[in-house]
DNA sequence: CTTGACATACGAATTAATTAGTACTACAAA
DNA sequence: TTTGTAGTACTAATTAATTCGTATGTCAAG
């Protein structure tokens, strides 16, 4: 048996990002939106987002004939949800070792680093 | 038509990860440490380390009967790529916003920021 | 020599993820 | 009123990921 995925997959995130964008979406605007990069059937939108809407992840009414959808969550909340499962399954749940990535592989410059530092002191 | 994984799937980094530990294992190596946390089945494991060696991370050697395998790549190396196409897929191939969710949902504290200021400064 | 343990080879079944076709309905325009 | 457009509902096909069974071979112990 293979396990279910727990947080969005590929298609479904990208699905989302769009709707995340535009607060609230039909079948037709997200459609329109992803055939600027690729070639995709109508259908294909609606199943998808039929099978986000099952999931949790959006939440329709009727608007006359169409269905609107919105987001059921926030952005941060779903991103959230998708690094923690990431530091979870590849650095067994500890971030350190994700940060030394990231400064090694230089994702991350000094400059971001101050950035992340005035965060901190945001929140404290 | 469903876009193969370009890092490794969930199960096959789970095996990388004994893999890396050992240095070099073998099909039973890998199958009786996986039993300690779940019934699988020998065959199974062999399947996945057989495709791990054609999808190019792991190699095998014959000793005796059986095959000795060990990793191709060092496991900076994959955790890296799977790192890079992790920010590129959620974060839109930037590392700050990752940055600002780990400060924000407390997955990192000072004290982890201390260390990487240290190796920061190791690296200049 | 026979038997059991252990290895690989090969094939196949199952499930999730992705994609899209076809049928049907409602409304508006001609 | 007919026809075209745009929507949903339903069904289904395809591929990747995961799992494991069966067949087969080899070697060592008895």
């Amino acid at each position: 048996m293979r396990p279910k995925h727990t947080t969005l997959t590929p298609q479904e995130l990208e699905i989302m990002k769009l709707v995340w964008q535009r607060e609230t979406a039909t079948v037709r605007d997200i459609y329109e939106a992803l055939l600027e990069h690729r070639k995709i059937a109508y259908t294909t939108v609606m199943t998808m987002m039929k099978i986000l809407e099952t999931k949790g992840y959006l939440r329709k009414r009727r608007q006359d004939r169409a269905f609107i959808y919105r987001p059921a969550h926030t952005k941060n909340q779903v991103i959230g949800g998708m690094l923690r499962e990431f530091i979870d399954r590849v650095f067994n749940g500890s971030a350190e070792p994700l940060l030394v990535h990231l400064v090694k592989t230089r994702h991350i410059r000094e400059k971001d680093l101050q950035k992340m530092a005035r965060l901190i002191e945001e929140i404290k």
